[in-house]
Order: C-alpha cells, then sequence, then structure tokens
RNA sequence: GCCGAAGUGGCGGAAUGGUAGACGCGUUCGACUCAAAAUCGAAUAUCGCAAGGUGUGUGGGUUCAAGUCCCACCUUCGGCACCA
C-alpha cells in the first residue's frame, strides 16, 4: 500500500476532472438545485484560510445534491467594479483593467486549488462588458419606468475617496471605505427610487427561509414606522398655510406645547420670502453649518439646540396657539421633517423644553391609578386631559384622532432612495446621453454595452465630475433621437446627427451583485440577459450562502433589483434567493481578525502544499457550526489530517467480502442517516464527527468488505473528493465516485436487539441495565427491580411511581 | 437606549425535556526507538482512597426528570441609534 500522498493525488483528479468536464452542469433530471455563494470581489492579497469556509460548505451540499441525482447548479464567479479594486489599481499605479484580471486570475487558482466543482464554463465578471451589457439594459428600464431619475439634492460626499456615496455606505457618518468624515454636497445625482418597494421588502421577508437575525436586520434598515400626517394650520404666516407633521403618537397631540421643523424646512421658508429675525438666522445658521458634517448619522448625540421663529401654528384638536421652532434634533429625511413636539412624552422633546423653559402637558397615565405628574414616559396607556378623547387607549384614540383632524394614517420609513452614482472611473457607464439643455435619453439596446473607455488617467477629479468627464472623445456623441424616444449614434457627418454628451458619472460598485445569479442561468447567451425557459429550469437560487455583512446592501439591493425584473416580466419569482445562511468568520489564532496588519493571516496555499486541499477541507468542516466565528487552530487541523490518513490506511483491511460486527454495522447505518441529514442542515461537524466514529469502530475489525469501504467513500466523497476518488478508483472503479449514488441506510440496521436503560433513582443515575429492545414495560420493571442499586435505594417498599421510557430509561420515584 | 444572537472541561465543541461532556485538539502514562519525531494503546469535568457528592453564566419556577421549557438578572458579541 502506498503511503497517503496528498500533493500528487490532488493534482492527478484535479487535471482529470476538468479533462473530462466532471463538472459541467447537467440538465438531465426533473430535480435541481441552484446553490450559490456570494461572488468574491477579489483583492491584491488573494485569499486566506478564512474564505474559503463558504466555498466548501457549497461544494459539500453541492456534491451530495448531485450523488442523490440532482440536476444542481453551483457556479462562481467575480465582482470587481468599485473603489476597492479603483483604489488598489491607484497604489499599485497600474490600470485596474489590468490589477483586475490580475487579482481574478489569482483567486481562480487559488480556488480551483482547493478541488471545488464549479463549473467554470458559466464564469462571469461583472467588469465584461459582454456582462455590464445587461447591467446597463437593467438599469435602463428603470430609467423608462421612471424609478431611476436625476436628485440634485444633497448627497454624502467622501473628500478622500472623492465620490458621492449612499446611505448604506456609511458606518457611523463616516466612509465604510476610509473612514474619513462624510460632507453633505449639493451633487447632481442618479438615484433609484428603492423606497418605492419598502414595504414589499418589508413583508415579503416573511416568505423567505432566513436566519431570523438577517431578517431582523433588514427590518430594522427598511425601519418602518406607522403613523399620521395632519396639518397644524400656521397663524398669519403667508408663505405657507400650514404645517403637516407626521407622528407615530396621534394620542398624545393634545399635549402638543410647540412644534419644531428641520432647518432644511426653515430655509426653504427662507427662500419664499420669509424673512425672519436676526437671532433666528443666526441660530437657523449655526444649525445648518452643524448638520453640515453630519446628517443623519451622528456619531453622538448632540446637545439639543433651537430658536423661536415667531410663527405660531394651531393645534388642530382644541385650536390652542403654539409656538413653532426650528430645531437641530429634525431629520428633513424622515417624515415630513416637522414634528408636534409633546414633551411629557418623548424624551427629545423634554430635553429641548426644559432648555427652553417650555410648558410641559402630561396626557397619558401609564396605568389607571398613575400620578400624572410623574415626568416624561413614551409608553402607550390611558389618554387623560383630552376632552372626548379622555378614557381611551393610547391606540384607539390615535385612530380617532387622526380622522377627526382630517390627518391620514400611513407610514414613513428609514430606507432612503437609492444614490446610484459615482464620480469615479471604475464601474458601469450608464446608458444615457444629453442634448444641449440637458434633458436625458436613453440609448438604444443596439448601442449596448456602453463601453467604458480605456484610458490612462483615471484618478478621481474631486470636483463632482468623474474623471471620464475630461475624454472628450468619448463624452461627446453624435446621433439622433429615434421613434422610441432613444438615442441612437450616427456618422458626425450625417445630415440627422447632432451633438450629446455622454452621462460621465458611473455606476456604484453593488450594481452588478444585484442580479449576477441570474447570469449564470445562461452566461453566453447574447440575446438576452438570461433565456426565460431556462430561467424557469433554474430559477431562484435555492440556497445562497455568504457573509452575514451583506444583510443591508448587497441583499437589499438584489431583492429589490429582482423586485423590479419581476415587474416588468422577465422573471417568473419575485424573490431571488429562497434560502440564505450565512457563514462565520475564521478568525486568526490570536483570537483577532485575520489581517495583513496583524501579520496573522495564514495562507491556503501553504496549508494545502503541506496538508493538502482535502485536510483543509474536512478541518473547516469539522471546526465548530458553520455559522459560528471559530478561531483557527494549525494543530487541531492535525487531527483532520490524521483522520483522512487513518481513513487511506483502511483499504488494507479490505477484501472482497466478510462479515461485519454487528456494532459496526449499526454504527454504520447511524453514519449513512447522519452524514446525509447533517449535510442538509449544513452540521458539517456533526457529520464528519460520526465518520470518526465509524472509523473508529471500523479499525478494530479485524477486515472490512469492499461494500462497506465503498460506502465509507461515498459518504466522505463531498468533503475529502481527491483522497476519495483515488480509494475509489483503486477498488477498481472507472467513473468517479462524484457521479456515483449516494448511499441508502436500512431502517433495521440502525439499532441493536438489545438496549442499555438508565436507572434512575429519584432522579438520579444510579445504574443501567441492558435489555431486549421493545420490552413491555411491565417486564422492564420487574428487571429493574432485580437489579442491586434497586435494592440498595429502594429496599421491598413499593415505590410511588416508576416511570419508564421505552428503549431509554426508568425513573423510580420513592 | 432599542433590536438580535450566545454563555457547557485546559481548548474547538456534542446532546428530539430522558445516562451532560460525543468527536477532535491538548495533556499524562505506556509500547516501539540508542534517542527523538511519527505511529499505536490507555487515561483525562471536578472533589474524594472509596462509597458518594458537586457540576452546563446567576437566582427563582414548572416537571418523575431541565444544558434544553418559563420568569428575573449578569456577561459577551453583532446590528441600529436624535427615526418623532
Amino acid at each position: 500500500m502506498e503511503l497517503y500522498n496528498h500533493n500528487s493525488i490532488e493534482k492527478k483528479w484535479q487535471q482529470k476532472w476538468e479533462e473530462e468536464f466532471l463538472y459541467r452542469t447537467t440538465e438531465k433530471s426533473n430535480k435541481k438545485f441552484y446553490i450559490l455563494d456570494m461572488f468574491p470581489y477579489p483583492s491584491g492579497d488573494g485569499l486566506h484560510v478564512g474564505h474559503p469556509k463558504g466555498y466548501i460548505a457549497t461544494d459539500v451540499y453541492s456534491r451530495m445534491k448531485k450523488m442523490q441525482g440532482y440536476d444542481v447548479l453551483h457556479p462562481m464567479g467575480f465582482d470587481a467594479f468599485g473603489l476597492p479594486a479603483e483604489q488598489y489599481a491607484l497604489n499599485n499605479k497600474v490600470n485596474p483593467n489590468v490589477s483586475t484580471a490580475k487579482n481574478v486570475a489569482r483567486y481562480k487558482e487559488q480556488l480551483k486549488m482547493l478541488g471545488l466543482n464549479y463549473d467554470w464554463e458559466r464564469e462571469i465578471n461583472t467588469t465584461d462588458p459582454k456582462f455590464y451589457k445587461w447591467t446597463q439594459w437593467m438599469w435602463k428600464q428603470m430609467y423608462k419606468k421612471g424609478l431611476a431619475y436625476e436628485s440634485y439634492d444633497p448627497i454624502n460626499w467622501c473628500p478622500s475617496c472623492k465620490t458621492g456615496l449612499a446611505n448604506e455606505d456609511l458606518e457611523n457618518g463616516q466612509c465604510e471605505r476610509c473612514g474619513s468624515e462624510v460632507e453633505k454636497k449639493p451633487l447632481r445625482q442618479w438615484t433609484i427610487r428603492i423606497t418605492d418597494y419598502a414595504d414589499r421588502l418589508l413583508t415579503d421577508l416573511d416568505k423567505l427561509d432566513w436566519e431570523p437575525h438577517i431578517k431582523e436586520l433588514q427590518r430594522n434598515w427598511i425601519g418602518k414606522s406607522e403613523g399620521s400626517e395632519i396639518d397644524f394650520p400656521l397663524i398669519s404666516f403667508p408663505y405657507q398655510k400650514s404645517l403637516r407633521i407626521f407622528t407615530t403618537r396621534a394620542d398624545t397631540i393634545y399635549g402638543a406645547t410647540f412644534m419644531a421643523i428641520s432647518h432644511e424646512l426653515a430655509s426653504s421658508w427662507v427662500e419664499k420670502g420669509w424673512k425672519p429675525n436676526e437671532e433666528v438666522l443666526t441660530v437657523l445658521n449655526e444649525i445648518q453649518e452643524e448638520a453640515k458634517k453630519q446628517d443623519f448619522s451622528f456619531k453622538e448625540v448632540q446637545e439639543k439646540k433651537g430658536v423661536y421663529t415667531g410663527i405660531k401654528a394651531r393645534n388642530p384638536v382644541n385650536g390652542e396657539e403654539i409656538p413653532v421652532y426650528i430645531a437641530n434634533y429634525i431629520l428633513a429625511g424622515y417624515g415630513t421633517g416637522a414634528i408636534m413636539a409633546v414633551p411629557a412624552h418623548d424624551e427629545r422633546d423634554f430635553e429641548f423644553a426644559q432648555k427652553y423653559s417650555l410648558p410641559i402637558q402630561c396626557v397619558i397615565q401609564k396605568k389607571e391609578h398613575d400620578n400624572p405628574d410623574n415626568g416624561v414616559h413614551h409608553e402607550d396607556g390611558v389618554v387623560i386631559d383630552s376632552s372626548e378623547y379622555t378614557g381611551l387607549s393610547s391606540s384607539d384614540a390615535r385612530i380617532k384622532i387622526t380622522e377627526k383632524v382630517g390627518g391620514k394614517l400611513t407610514s414613513t420609513y428609514k430606507l432612503k432612495d437609492w444614490v446610484f452614482a459615482r464620480q469615479r472611473y471604475w464601474g458601469e457607464p450608464f446608458p444615457i446621453v444629453f442634448d444641449e439643455n440637458h434633458v436625458s435619453y436613453a440609448v438604444a439596446d443596439s448601442e449596448l454595452p456602453i463601453v467604458l473607455p480605456m484610458v490612462d488617467e483615471y484618478e478621481p477629479t474631486g470636483t463632482g465630475e468623474s474623471p471620464l468627464a475630461n475624454i472628450k472623445e468619448w463624452v461627446e456623441v453624435y446621433g439622433c433621437i429615434n421613434e422610441d424616444g432613444e438615442f441612437i449614434s450616427l456618422p458626425k457627418d450625417d445630415s440627422k446627427a447632432k451633438l450629446f454628451t455622454r452621462e460621465t458619472n458611473t455606476m456604484p460598485q453593488w450594481a452588478g451583485s444585484s442580479w449576477y445569479y441570474l447570469r449564470y442561468i445562461d452566461s453566453h447567451n447574447e440575446t438576452s440577459f438570461v433565456d426565460a425557459v431556462k430561467e424557469k429550469k433554474w430559477s431562484p437560487v435555492d440556497f445562497y450562502v455568504g457573509g452575514a455583512e451583506h444583510a443591508t446592501r448587497h441583499l437589499i439591493y438584489a431583492r429589490f433589483w429582482h423586485k423590479f425584473l419581476y415587474d416588468i416580466g422577465v422573471v417568473s419569482y419575485d424573490e431571488p434567493f429562497t434560502k440564505l445562511q450565512t457563514v462565520g468568520l475564521i478568525m486568526a489564532e490570536d483570537g483577532r481578525k485575520m489581517s495583513k496588519r496583524w501579520g496573522n493571516v495564514v495562507n491556503p496555499d501553504e496549508v494545502v502544499m503541506q496538508y493538502g486541499a482535502d485536510t483543509l477541507r474536512v478541518y473547516e468542516m469539522f471546526m465548530g457550526p458553520f455559522d459560528q466565528a471559530v478561531a483557527w487552530s494549525t494543530s487541531s487541523m492535525a487531527g483532520s489530517r490524521r483522520f483522512l490518513e487513518r481513513f487511506f490506511a483502511l483499504q488494507s483491511k479490505v477484501v472482497n467480502s466478510c462479515e461485519l460486527s454487528l456494532e459496526a454495522t449499526i454504527a454504520l447505518h447511524q453514519t449513512i442517516k447522519k452524514v446525509g441529514e447533517d449535510i442538509e442542515l449544513f452540521k458539517f461537524n456533526t457529520a464528519i464527527s460520526k465518520m470518526m466514529t465509524l472509523l473508529n469502530f471500523l479499525e478494530k475489525e479485524p477486515l472490512v468488505s469492499r461494500e462497506v469501504y465503498i460506502i465509507c467513500i461515498k459518504l466522505l466523497a463531498p468533503f475529502a473528493p481527491h483522497v476519495t476518488e483515488e480509494l475509489w478508483h483503486t477498488l477498481g472503479e472507472t467513473e468517479s465516485v462524484h457521479v456515483a449514488s449516494w448511499p441508502k441506510y436500512n431502517e433495521s440496521s440502525l439499532f441493536a436487539s438489545t438496549v442499555t436503560y438508565a436507572i434512575q433513582i429519584e432522579g438520579k443515575l444510579r445504574a443501567t441495565c441492558v435489555l431486549p429492545r421493545d420490552l413491555d414495560e411491565s417486564r422492564v420493571i420487574l428487571a429493574v427491580k432485580e437489579n442491586d442499586q434497586y435494592k440498595k435505594y429502594v429496599g421491598t417498599f413499593e415505590p410511588k411511581k416508576i416511570i419508564v421510557i421505552k428503549n431509554k430509561l426508568v425513573n423510580v420515584v420513592i
């Protein structure tokens, strides 16, 4: 018998599999399974051992599904547009086209080294014009539906990355990429009305088989509040008749002692002609200055600040006149940007009222006999001191009061429209041109893709213009508008040709990843992003595996994008990912995140070289529960290597036929059952431990039959595809083990004919007792009464009660 | 502050309400070796010579029986955070 030489085995079979297209997707079964990894964004550093954990898991799962007779789609590709790749290129002074291609090649090599069963014939790359042609096409459909629009609102601007950012790209008011303080900058933007889909994105979460915490993250991000919009008439204010406010607590309207508006709203009044006094202008200015740095993502809660405008509003329920304040804690982007302030039942309003000595009027009693003057509380309760509404519950009063004052019940969301333009080079160009009056036109389908020009200079300008704006020969195009209102290009000297200019912003990093999973289904289709019949066969993704950090960006964007495609009738399901599983991080041996900064990165190339890909795979699946973070341990990994060596060495005991001991037979069938069930549940660690247990049994056997060993090889094949393939062929098999059929267990071989009962006396374990399986309860009791320990503790007295759990345990209550 | 997840040996972790600690790492002892590594065998929650006692973050509760269910609390991690 040869020694286990992982290097030669792994190289040999990887080459064979590739030559034979073993992992080419089949379409011959009526059962399909689409299992997908979140595709990587190739950085310059290559993979570390933490990255492949999810890929190995989908690999194991897909291999089992394949052996179970499914048509399995398990593809891979690369997401490579956007800031990180561009920054990397800038730092290394290469063109991103070049560096990206290099990084992709390196990633691919590393992935192949692990023996993953991807169908590389379907590989995609978001930076490939053949791919982004369809990103552009889809965005164009949004534009035509009015879902993508030009906006001039101030947006988050990162001065260091020199680009506008979406709300999702911020972390505590800082740029998620570089940590710079984000500024507010008025900039022309393409924006997508994702908020139109807020409600569907929220309610459809219910039908998804996703981990609850990920759904919760999305719910929080969408941030729906149900409340009322109510108009408060403004008194002798010629510029606006009334002030519309949003509140979730219409039941507290009798406690409204002032109004508060955002500085943006105040500014818009100034624009309309309102001339506030000096003091108001000063404070307004101060608030504006502070807000320029930070808008809706404050790092710290600032001190409340505001000023009385001199304007009064009338409370619609009781006609009371209350002052209107400008206040720094009012967010323009939430609700209507104006509130009725109820200091008794809102802590922020309370703080403000205290500072400016405004009245505090309690109108909700927590419990019936509560003292109404016991300070601020925001809980629902019983309405008091509120005319005809007194005595109602908060929830009833909300509806009745809103109705009475002619308000409407409505919802507002924390989710913002998606700022969908970057002032950078490395992204998809927009399929848009402008005429001399800045009227925008979509370009005709025949013009797609609009290819990103190859340039020498792609440094961001920082002016709010993309570097593309400097490339005159790309920006200026000649053509005309056809009968569909779309641009088609013409030669410059054509009589109908007019000058147009291209949109020079590019799409954000998240564009391609919002739909890439559809492209794998039909990667090479030139006439459509996916063939409708194929889409029906493979879609939706049955199982999606990736990092939890994508919960509020990629996974929201993709769900939105997919729903849009569904609405325009080009896909057949309204949710892209039926089941989602997140991967737990692999930490470094020191417990920190693996990072170049800490010098604690473990390189998979070295691990594969020294221990083999199979060992790495088995170890990563054995480390612990899949969704939990675990620290890497090289010595622990050696255990997985030993397991494979012992498994390999078992072949020396294999004979054509021999009897297997009863114990081992039972272990075998239990293992078949458990491995299948556990892989299905992504409980790889327990699947492997069961196989280890089985191996421990088989090692005690003098000989092992070929038939038994074959079963073991099949069970291990998804985890350790190379060594099992080698052993499989050593046994004389000619087809690959990876297209063999998944083993089945015998129900009758799962248990022995005897069982060990636990004998408890007063709930404490005192003895065990071997009895025939499925023995009558009365006979179990008879047997227990013969037990020495029973006699010792119970004696001859008749116990109060004897509980028998069949085939498991007896508990005697004295 | 709000929301979510989780607390079990020296470590990673197992346990449909039914014998807590499977499996692996580590450690100790033994075999092999001149020796070491590797490998193989045995032991390994804890106190106790033993009988036995104690043990799944803390305190209560339900139950014949609780790591598992209920209530309160503590700690850690993750997310959101002036969202009216």
